[in-house]
DNA sequence: CAACTCTTCTACGGTCCGTAGAACAATGAC
DNA sequence: GTCATTGTTCTACGGACCGTAGAAGAGTTG
């Protein structure tokens, strides 16, 4: 169910990442600042976008059920409607889902998973 | 890394289902019949298609890299590079290194996993 | 060569996304 | 209450991707 562009992906992250609701503007400010950070390869972002940019992002990511937006306070405020890893561990309930045997492609996932992820799949489990 | 479109994943899911090549002849006819058989709510398909069509969208998915065609025989023959379920799983890995903390949405993700899932990851995890 | 089969090229309309101006609405200062 | 400021909605355009397929080119066979 709806996958995400470049700049709505970027938009979610900084919801993600900051847990409180933010208003168009300060999301702006973030983008022009962000990136630097984490090893941007890619290299982009680090623009000035236009407030109407992030506001039209934010009314699709709405539509698409992601965003919330406080309509009360003047400054809208917008927050993500589920965590960064709710919304992963659906998107990949999707994706298994999207396989007729799902047994056989939680094999296949099972093969190529760290130690680690491993370990913590079977606590999760409740094994031995 | 690269969504299909509903005819690609149509055209996939034909060259997974049989595991053998196939030609774009074929695989027209049987996206002409195909689609009664499986409660196909959506209803659409069983629609004759030009081979063009059909071709196009294969040149696509070979682009994409999840299909291979013999260029050796004449009317060449496509098949699928991986299975559906190593390509899914695939997916999952995919939308799991999306997120920068993984065993939290694996967290997620096993809380909402059927039983039989969960007795299917509990073997495979076992024998490690 | 001629007729036929198959493939490649080119293209168009629809949808989605990044991008933002123009117009409209609310808020605050006086 | 009027004006300036700040914020929101509408409309739109260009690019990418996808479904769709005709036109033209290439290989095959009689």
């Amino acid at each position: 169910m709806a996958s995400l562009g470049e700049l709505e992906r970027a938009v979610m992250d900084l919801l993600w990442a900051g847990h409180e609701a933010a208003t168009a503007n300060t999301l702006r400010d973030k983008l022009a600042t962000t990136t630097e950070a984490n090893g941007d390869a890619a290299g982009h972002e680090g623009k000035e976008l236009a407030v109407t940019t992030v506001l039209t992002v934010l009314s699709r990511l709405e539509k698409k059920g992601l965003v919330e937006r406080e309509r009360g306070t003047r400054p809208h405020r917008y927050q993500a409607v589920s965590s960064r890893e709710e919304h992963t561990a659906e998107l990949m309930h999707e994706v298994l889902g999207s396989a007729p045997d799902r047994e056989a492609v939680l094999a296949r996932f099972i093969g190529s998973v760290t130690e680690s992820e491993a370990e913590t799949l079977r606590k999760l489990l409740g094994h031995i």
